[in-house]
DNA sequence: AGTGCAACTCTTTTT
DNA sequence: GAGTTGCACT
């Protein structure tokens, strides 16, 4: 690990003395908090930072700082988050400040340790060229390891493992058997124990490893310890709130905070934020934070550029409901704006339309289509507003759907890739080896991989070529092809198949890469076309595109274009799998992204990000929150709603239906209490009210009985606000007098107005109350 | 080995 | 209601 020590070598020393013009300008624009956070030294530092408070700015301007001002060696900075999109953003913006900042590892936890392990394997006790398995590989390991096993339950360990490893817990953990949830299935870690050593034989790691295994390589080795400590001198963690055990004690290894290491640790995060339990995140790392390391230093970042004073007023209205929070108020800097609206819609149709218009309409006005974000609990939302938005030709997004690599094509393809990189990956060998059929039945497809494990290492590869002579005709030939097949696009690596992983990720490799894609011309995308070509999976795909209309090899040349970047050796390969593996949510290929477009996405994956306006769609209890019994999941879900509010920047609308489609059957949905919570003040309410609404605002608490809806009363007030010779001032159109009222055939009221500057516009006001305001005179 | 039909579950949320 | 899984049949 050569590079590995001459990095540590060139620490420059502390600076002393002026600040720099530049520096003096990044910093100017910050406020007092953010100032005090970004120059703080000296002891651990936890910032915590409300929604919208500029975390990002601070951890870039501090990275900035600390390599122009304070002398820090930008190789010796470490940065963490949950998201890839939210690491490279961080990495842009910080490199947009300091171009020094190009060399500091800024990546996801996921990632870090992906790296980690790579460099590392030898003391991490595993294979440098393993790739990551996914969760239905790990389904699929846990049925090999325990045959016995049905799919689904091979799911319920699956899922439990993953957690165990999020917790820390290792098969032989006592803690295993304290913690309730790994009670039952009763042997559940005799399982647990037995996929472990079948995972080891495969050379792969799953998720969980990607923490778990650098945290007991650096728990087990003390030398390799003191190496971190010289490696990484500044660590941050972003998102701290959603880190879980495991992160936490790889953090605490890596930083050696108990052992006077020296390294400076900032975590930044916001308790009312986290909603990632169900995945092991641990609130109780922020919470203890400064009980663990004393001295830490408390920044409170409470004020709010992001959203109007209405908005965010919602938003605090919801999350004071909440006990054991730290405790923040957000202040809104930006003022008031619009006020919100809440859309009481009869079913989940209408709700669709009243999207549909809602951004339509605002189109036309020339509000862009990127403005809007569509937001929902579940995936399956996604559905209803995705088929209405291509009739009414609306550009949209899925942020976070997996689709791309769940298809089976791409598996295919990314399974001939984890063969090659890993002859040891059981799992890859069973999907491609009879794909398209070449007479290779699971029998054989066994005997093979058993005689793997006890004669070759768990090398597949040679196995199948041990084993050929003395298979029956039929798999005889079916295993030489396989072979003749792995010969031909190994041979594609030329001479560059040494295994290695020394320079991964890190920039000196950047440049080899570069170097080597110049020099032979060739990238990745010739080996996915090779392995497309040569494996038969081209010409299969192409028949079954034309039986049933569907467009796989599209999607396997889209794969293959994503591979473009990446050079055509072993490290390109090993990089472009971690690449995918680990960021599997957002589609790799920029493909035609329509850049003015909405945004679908689930209340989760708008961590972080922000929108002008923001529609949440299903408040209504059982879709929103999803459960409401229990309290502790009631305040998560709570704090995602706490999230979802706080993504708008201008306008927030609220949709919820009184009946909605679930399963076949017709549920009649109460409306969800966070609305209630809400109050209704600070919200403008249209639609049919259900009186658990119309009731709640006068004895909070007490949401009243289920129902659905009240007679309309409120048509009458709209029809007295609204007269012939009454000025309004509408948001798009400006000035105008209503010229005549009318009721539509449906019995809606409408208005005619005559603008100033817009001509005659007719409106039903019911739905424009957010655009709408009478002027007084 | 591959096809077709019947029965079942499923809705959290993701690196 | 749909997509997936498992079984039985060819």
């Amino acid at each position: 690990m050569a590079i590995e020590d001459e990095i540590i070598s060139d620490i420059t020393a502390p600076q002393s003395g002026e600040l720099s013009e530049h520096a003096k300008e990044y910093l100017s624009v910050l406020n007092p908090e953010q100032y005090e956070a970004v120059v703080h030294e000296g002891s651990p530092l936890l910032i915590l930072a409300g929604a919208g408070s500029g975390k990002t700015r601070v951890i870039t301007t501090k990275i900035a700082y600390l390599i122009g001002e304070k002398g820090v060696n930008p190789h010796s900075i470490l940065a963490v988050t949950f998201t890839k999109k939210a690491a490279n953003e961080m990495h842009e913006r910080a490199i947009a400040l300091e171009a020094r900042a190009e060399f500091s590892q800024i990546k996801t936890f996921h990632s870090f340790g992906a790296w980690f392990l790579r460099v590392y394997a030898e003391d991490a006790g595993i294979d440098p060229n393993f790739t990551v398995y996914d969760d239905d590989d790990v389904v699929s390991l846990i049925q090999k390891a325990e045959p016995k096993l049905t799919k689904k339950e091979a799911a319920v360990y699956a899922r439990k493992i993953s957690l165990a490893k999020d917790y820390c817990l290792l098969p032989d953990s006592p803690e295993l058997s304290m913690r309730e949830e790994f009670l039952n299935p009763t042997d559940f870690a005799e399982v647990y124990a037995l996929y472990e050593k079948r995972l080891r034989a495969t050379g792969n790691v799953d998720f969980g490893d990607l923490i778990l295994l650098p945290y007991l390589a650096l728990k087990e080795n003390a030398a390799l310890r003191e190496k971190m400590y010289h490696r990484f001198r500044v660590i941050m963690v972003d998102e701290y709130q959603d880190s879980n055990v495991a992160q936490f004690k790889l953090l605490e290894a890596l930083s050696g905070l108990s052992e006077g290491s020296g390294t400076y640790v900032c975590v930044v995060g916001d308790d009312d934020q986290s909603i990632y339990k169900f995945r092991g995140a641990e609130i109780q790392n922020i919470l203890n934070f400064p009980k663990i390391f004393s001295g830490t230093k408390i920044v409170r970042l409470e004020s709010n550029y992001r959203s109007t004073s209405e908005i965010l007023s919602l938003a605090d209205n919801v999350i004071s409901n909440n006990s054991g929070r730290l405790g923040k108020t957000l202040r809104a800097e930006r003022g008031s704006g619009k006020i919100p609206v809440l859309a009481f819609l009869p079913n989940q149709d209408d709700e669709v339309h009243f999207c549909a218009d809602l951004i339509q309409k605002s189109h036309e006005m020339g509000v862009p289509y990127a403005d809007w974000a569509i937001l929902y609990r579940t995936n399956a939302q996604s559905l209803g507003f995705e088929s209405e938005f291509v009739r009414k030709k609306i550009p949209y997004q899925i942020v976070g759907s997996l689709k791309f690599y769940e298809r089976e094509e791409v598996k295919d393809i990314v399974a001939w890739l984890e063969l090659l990189a890993n002859h040891k990956n059981e799992i890859a060998f069973h999907r491609i080896v009879n794909k398209p059929a070449r007479s290779v039945g699971s029998k054989t497809q066994d005997s093979i991989v058993e005689t793997a494990r006890l004669s070759f290492q768990n090398d597949i590869i040679a196995s199948c070529r041990e084993r050929l002579p003395k298979l029956s005709a039929k798999a005889k030939s079916g295993i030489s092809q396989f072979l003749e097949i792995i010969d031909e696009v190994e041979s594609l690596f030329g001479e560059d198949t040494t295994a290695g992983g020394e320079l991964a990720n890190d920039v000196v490799s950047e440049h080899t890469d570069e170097l080597k894609k110049r020099e032979s011309k060739q990238t990745l995308a010739k080996l996915i076309e090779e392995i497309a070509k040569k494996s038969g999976l081209l010409a299969y795909y192409e028949e079954r595109d034309k039986e049933e209309h569907t467009f796989r090899v599209e999607n396997m040349q889209e794969l293959a274009n994503s591979a473009v970047p990446y050079p055509l050796a072993r490290q390109g390969l090993l990089d472009f799998l971690d690449n995918i593996q680990l960021d599997r949510t957002l589609s790799t290929s920029e493909e035609e992204i329509n850049p003015d477009s909405v945004t679908l996405i689930t209340l989760h994956n708008t961590k972080g990000l922000e929108f002008n306006r923001v529609v949440m769609t299903g408040m209504e209890e059982g879709v929103f929150p999803r459960n409401g019994d229990d309290e502790e999941e009631m305040e998560e879900e709570r704090r995602l709603c706490y999230v979802g509010i706080t993504r708008a920047k201008n306008e927030l609308y609220l949709t919820s239906c009184a009946v909605r489609r679930m399963y076949g059957h017709i549920e009649y949905m109460k409306c969800s209490p966070f609305l209630l919570e809400m109050g209704t003040e600070g919200i403008k309410a249209i639609g049919h009210k259900p009186s658990r609404y119309t009731n709640s605002s006068f004895h909070g608490g007490d949401y009243g009985e289920r129902g659905l809806s009240h007679p309309d009363v409120e048509s009458d007030p709209i029809k007295r606000k609204y007269t012939r010779g009454t000025k309004i001032f509408h948001d798009d159109y400006g000035y105008g007098i209503i010229v005549n009222t009318t009721i539509t055939d449906e019995g809606e009221f409408g208005i005619t107005v005559s603008f100033e500057n817009s001509g005659i516009k007719r409106f039903l006001p019911k739905y424009q109350e957010s655009q709408l305001m009478v002027v007084k005179e």
